[in-house]
DNA sequence: CGGGAGATTGACTGATCTCAACCCGGGTGG
DNA sequence: CCACCCGGGTTGAGATCAGTCAATCTCCCG
C-alpha cells in the first residue's frame, strides 16, 4: 500500500478498506479530506486503556496489538491487527473510554478519522451503517470464540494457535521464519500465560520437530500439524 | 411486564425496550404488526449453535442462557439474559450461523421479529441504526471484559462473580435466597470449570459465612464481600 | 569488559481436574 | 407400601498442569 500524502493518494488507500466499500465517491472524498495521516515508530502507543478515543484508525501499513490489563498487572493481548484493518472502533462508537491499550509492533502508517465526520457519513448512508453493524458483529463473534479458547484450551494448544496467528499477521519469509522478533513475554500475553511456560512449550515443539528456534527467530516446520493442534481439543468429542 | 397478545399490548411491551427508543410511532406500529409472540417452557432451545437465526428475539419475561460448546463437549455459558434484553442479535445481523445455543432457564415469553422487517427499519431510521451499532459495541465490550475474567481470575473469584450475576438475573427473595434452582453443573459451565470445583468452592463460601446452602437453595449472606471478591485480583496491583 | 535484558532450565508449589466412592431424595414398578 | 434406581450432590485421594522462584546463560550494548 502506498503512502497517502495528498487527497488522491488517501482516497486510493482508503478504497482498499472493505469496510468503506459502500461509500459514494462524494462520501469518500469527504472522508479523504478529513483523514489525518500519521506515521508512528515501533512500540508507540496509539491509545491507552481508560482514555478517550475520538478517532477511528485505518491501518495502511504495519502491525498493532490490542492489550487489556488483567489481574496483578498481567497483560492479555486480545487482538493483533494489520494493514487493511481498522481499530478503535468500539470506543469511538460508544463514546466510552478505551477498554484496551493499542500499541504498534512495527513502524506504522495509519489514517485517523474523527468520530463526528464518521457519524455524518453514517447518517447519510444506511448501507454504510449496516456495514458497520456487520463489522461490529463479526468482531463480537471473534471475541466470543476467543473466550472458549482461553477458557478451555491448554497452553500447548494456545501456543500453537498463537504461532499460526503470528504467521497470518506478520507473515513468514521463504524459509517459513516468522517475520517478527516478538519476545517470549509478548507471546505469553497473547497466550494468557507466563514467559516460562511459553519457553517450555516452544522447546517441546522444537523437540517434536514442529518448529526450529534460533535466538528470537522462529521457523515453522509443520504448519498443518500446528494448525491441527490449535483446534484439537475444541472439536474432540 | 404484561402478556402481549394484540397489537396494542405488543406495542406497549416493545416500548419498554431501551433498544427501540428511537423508533417513530409509525415504525413501532409496523414492528408490532410483525412481531410473533411465543411462550416457551423451561429448558426449551430457542436456537442451536451452527443453525441459521432469522429473527431477533425480545425477551418479555423469563431467563435464557447462551451457551457455547467448547473442548471435549464441555459447555461454557457466555451470557444470561432476562426480560428487557434482546438475543440473537449477532447471528441475525451478519446472517451467519449462530455461534451459541440459547436455552430457556424458566418459562419464557418473547417476541420474534424477522430480519427483513428489522432491516427495513434500519434503512429508514439512522438513529436506530446508530443505536444498534452502540448495542453491538457494548456487547463487544462486555465480551472483552469477560475474556480477561476467564483467562486470569481464579475459580474462587469466578464463582463469587457468577453468584452475583445470578442474583442480578434471577433476583433473590426477601431472605436473599436466589430465585432459581440452578444445578451445580450449570454453575460450573458459567464459571468455566467442573461441578466438583464449584461444590468445593460453595462449601468454602459456606464455611466463610458468605452463603448458606440448603439443597439447591443458595442464600447470599454477604453480598458486598462476594462482590468485592469477584473483583479482587483483577484490580490488585 | 561489565551491565542488563531477555531466554532458558530446574525444582518446587499450588490450584484445579479426574476418578471413584458414597449420600440423598424423588419417582417408579412390583 | 416399599425396595430399587437414577440423577444430582458431596467428599477424598491422587494426578497433572501450569505458575513461582531462583540460578544460569546468552546476547547486545555502551
Amino acid at each position: 500500500m502506498r503512502v497517502a500524502y495528498n487527497k488522491k493518494d488517501m482516497n486510493q488507500s482508503l478504497r482498499e478498506f472493505e469496510f468503506l466499500k459502500d461509500l459514494t465517491n462524494e462520501e469518500m472524498d469527504y472522508l479523504s479530506e478529513n483523514v489525518i495521516y500519521r506515521e508512528l515508530d515501533n512500540k508507540s502507543v496509539l491509545y491507552r486503556e481508560g482514555c478517550k478515543v475520538d478517532s477511528l484508525i485505518f491501518i495502511f501499513d504495519g502491525i498493532v496489538k490490542q492489550v487489556k490489563c488483567g489481574s496483578k498487572g498481567k497483560e492479555l493481548v486480545i487482538r493483533f491487527a494489520k494493514a487493511g484493518e481498522i481499530i478503535g472502533f468500539r470506543s469511538m462508537m460508544t463514546d466510552e473510554l478505551a477498554c484496551t491499550t493499542t500499541e504498534t509492533m512495527s513502524p506504522l502508517r495509519a489514517g485517523f478519522i474523527k468520530r463526528d465526520c464518521l457519524l455524518e457519513i453514517i447518517h447519510s448512508n444506511t448501507s454504510f451503517a449496516l456495514n458497520i453493524i456487520r463489522q461490529a458483529c463479526l468482531e463480537l463473534e471473534e471475541t466470543q470464540k476467543f473466550i472458549v479458547n482461553v477458557a478451555q484450551k491448554q497452553i500447548r494448544e494456545r501456543v500453537a494457535e498463537v504461532l499460526i496467528q503470528l504467521k497470518n499477521v506478520f507473515g513468514v519469509d521463504e524459509d517459513n521464519v516468522l517475520k517478527t522478533s516478538i519476545t517470549r513475554k509478548e507471546i505469553a500475553s497473547a497466550v494468557g500465560t507466563v514467559p516460562e511456560s511459553v519457553i517450555r512449550m516452544l522447546s517441546e515443539f522444537r523437540d517434536d520437530k514442529l518448529i526450529e528456534l534460533n535466538g528470537k527467530k522462529i521457523k515453522l516446520l509443520d504448519i498443518p500439524r500446528l494448525t491441527r493442534m490449535s483446534y484439537s481439543s475444541v472439536y474432540a468429542i
